[in-house]
DNA sequence: ATGTGC
C-alpha cells in the first residue's frame, strides 16, 4: 500500500488530512490486498484533492474500482452540504448518467441454442452502435425538450415500454429539476439524432444467463432464477451529456474567482450549489440524465421487439428488474451523526445502493434493498446485488460500478488483436458483434481489473450483497 | 465516455 495511508478495517483505508494541503475531511476507500497492486497514486491524490472542496461532509470516498479520472477519481463518492457546499461536473463525469438496466426473459439456454446468431444480428440491426451512431427515430426540438424533462416516461407514453418499467427505474426514469435552458443548442443538436443508440467504448447490449444464484431470497424478490436468459443494456447520454459537461465546465472554471474557490486542480471546477452557475449545471445535468434514461428505455424496447420476433415470446414476458445510474449528482437526505441532513451526493463510477426500507426504492423491493447492477467487461460475468444498511451508514448508500481500466486504450490496441479475441470468445460460446474490431481490443477482459474481485470487496465490506452472477452469451458493442 | 486530437 502507498505511503501515508492508514488501514482502518479489513478492506477499509483512510487517507488522513494533510495527505495533500487544505484537506477539510479525511479520504476513505475500500480495497483488498489483491486490488492494491492496481491502485494508482494519482487516483489517491485525486481522492484527497476532492477533500479540499468547500462543504464536503464526512469523507471523500472511493469504491474498490477506484482509478484515475478527470479531476475526481472514477469510483468516487462525495457528498456536499446543500447550503454550504459545491457542485462539480468532475464529480459526475463526461458521460452523465452512464448506467445499466437488466431485463429477464422467459427463455432458457436450450431455447437459445441454434438461434443465438440470428438474435445477435436482429439486435445489432435495431440498435445503432459506434461513436457518432445515429438513430432512425425522428425527434423534434420540442420532443427533445420533453425527453429532457420527462425522461423515460416520454418513451412509455409513446408505447415504447410499459408503466411498470418506470417503477423499476432509479428516479422512475426522470430526475426533478431538469432545466432545458441550461442545455446549449450545440448539445441539443448532438442529442437529437442519438435517442436509441448505444455508443462506443465499454457500452454494450449483452445476452446473459443467470448462471449462479447466490442469495435465493433476494433473487426471488427481484424475479430472477438460475438458468434464466436475461439481457443487459449499458450506455449513457451520448453526445448530449458530453456537451453539457463540456459547456458547464467552461462556465464553472471562469466563475472560480467570483466565488473565491481555490483548487489544487482546475479539473475540480465547481460552484456553490445555490449559485446561478451551480444551479445551471445541475439543471443541465438533470436534462442529460433524463435523456440517458430515455435512451436506455428505447434500446430496451427495440431489444424486446427483436426477442419477440426471433422467439415468438410476448413483449410483456420480458421484465425490467431495474435501471441504475453510475454517473450522477443528486440531492438526498442522509443521517449525519444522528441528525438528518440534505446533501448533494456525487457518484462518479459508483452506484446508489440504498438498503431495505430506504425511501425512493420500488415498494416491491423494500424488504431487500434496491437492485445494484454491475456490468462485467467483455466476456466476463456481470453481477446483480442489493443495497444495504451499511452502505447507508458508510458511503451515502453507494457501492462500486464495475471494473476499472488497468491498460490504456492505446496500449490495449498494441497488445491485443480484435479479430483473434473475437474468435477466442466464440470458442467459449460468446458471440460478439461490433461496429469495429479495434474496439474489441480496447475492451478486452484483461485491460480491466477483475470485476469479481471488485464485487467481492463490496460484498465483504457490507456495502452490498451479491444476489446473482450473470454470464455473457452474446454481446453487441460499439 | 466523446461529431476521439486546438
Amino acid at each position: 500500500m502507498l505511503e501515508g495511508i492508514n488501514k482502518i478495517g479489513d478492506l477499509e483505508w483512510e487517507v488522513p488530512v494533510g495527505y495533500v494541503p487544505d484537506m477539510r475531511v479525511p479520504g476513505r476507500f475500500f480495497l483488498s490486498r489483491a486490488l492494491a497492486e492496481t491502485l494508482e497514486e494519482g487516483a489517491v491524490r485525486q481522492l484527497a484533492n476532492v477533500a479540499t472542496l468547500p462543504g464536503i461532509v464526512k469523507h471523500s470516498l472511493a469504491m474498490p474500482d477506484i482509478h484515475w479520472g478527470y479531476g475526481f477519481p472514477i469510483g468516487g463518492v462525495a457528498a456536499f452540504d446543500r447550503t454550504e457546499g459545491v457542485i462539480s461536473p468532475g464529480g459526475v463525469g463526461f458521460d452523465i448518467n452512464c448506467g445499466v438496466r437488466l431485463i429477464t426473459t422467459p427463455l432458457t439456454e436450450a431455447d437459445l441454442a441454434g438461434k443465438k446468431r440470428e438474435l445477435i444480428e436482429a439486435l445489432f440491426s435495431v440498435v445503432p452502435t459506434g461513436v457518432g451512431a445515429r438513430s432512425a427515430m425522428r425527434v423534434s426540438n420540442k420532443e427533445l425538450t420533453e425527453i429532457m424533462v420527462n425522461g423515460a416516461r416520454w418513451a412509455v407514453e409513446r408505447g415504447l415500454g410499459t408503466p411498470e418499467d418506470l417503477i423499476r427505474c432509479e428516479e422512475e426514469g426522470a430526475m426533478p429539476g431538469a432545466e432545458p435552458d441550461a442545455v446549449s443548442a450545440k448539445a441539443r443538436q448532438r442529442g437529437m439524432p442519438q435517442i436509441g443508440t448505444l455508443g462506443a467504448g465499454n457500452h454494450f447490449l449483452e445476452i446473459q444467463v443467470a448462471r449462479e444464484i447466490i442469495d435465493p431470497e433476494a433473487a426471488s424478490v427481484f424475479g430472477i432464477a438460475e438458468g434464466q436468459i436475461c439481457f443487459m443494456v449499458h450506455c449513457g447520454s451520448r453526445g448530449l451529456g458530453h456537451q453539457v459537461a463540456t459547456d458547464h465546465l467552461r462556465t464553472l472554471e471562469s466563475a472560480l474567482g467570483k466565488y473565491q474557490i481555490r483548487l489544487p486542480d482546475r479539473q475540480l471546477a465547481c460552484a456553490p450549489i445555490d449559485s446561478p452557475e451551480g444551479r445551471a449545471y445541475y439543471g443541465g445535468m438533470a436534462c442529460a440524465a433524463n435523456y440517458a434514461w430515455t435512451n436506455r428505455q428505447v434500446i430496451m424496447h427495440e431489444a424486446r421487439k427483436a426477442f419477440t420476433q426471433v422467439f415468438g415470446i410476448e413483449y410483456d414476458e420480458m421484465r425490467l428488474i431495474y435501471d441504475v445510474a453510475h454517473n450522477v449528482a443528486k440531492f438526498e437526505h442522509h443521517d449525519v451523526d444522528g441528525a438528518p441532513m440534505e446533501v448533494c451526493v456525487h457518484r462518479k463510477g459508483a452506484t446508489r445502493a440504498f438498503g431495505p426500507q430506504a425511501p425512493g426504492i420500488p415498494r416491491e423491493y423494500a424488504a431487500v434493498g434496491q437492485p445494484v447492477l454491475i456490468p462485467g467487461s467483455m466476456g466476463t460475468s456481470s453481477y446483480l446485488l442489493h443495497g444495504t444498511a451499511t452502505a447507508m451508514q458508510k458511503t451515502w448508500g453507494s457501492t462500486c460500478h464495475g471494473a476499472g481500466r488497468v491498460l490504456s486504450r492505446s496500449k490495449a490496441k498494441k497488445a491485443i488483436r480484435g479479430k483473434e479475441l473475437r474468435e477466442h470468445l466464440a470458442q467459449e460460446g460468446i458471440l460478439v458483434r461490433a461496429h469495429r474490431d479495434s474496439v474489441l481490443a480496447e475492451e478486452a477482459p484483461e485491460v480491466y481489473k477483475p470485476s469479481h474481485e471488485v464485487v467481492r470487496v463490496v460484498h465483504e465490506a457490507g456495502l452490498s450483497g451479491i444476489v446473482a452472477r450473470l454470464e455473457p452469451l452474446g454481446v453487441i458493442k460499439g
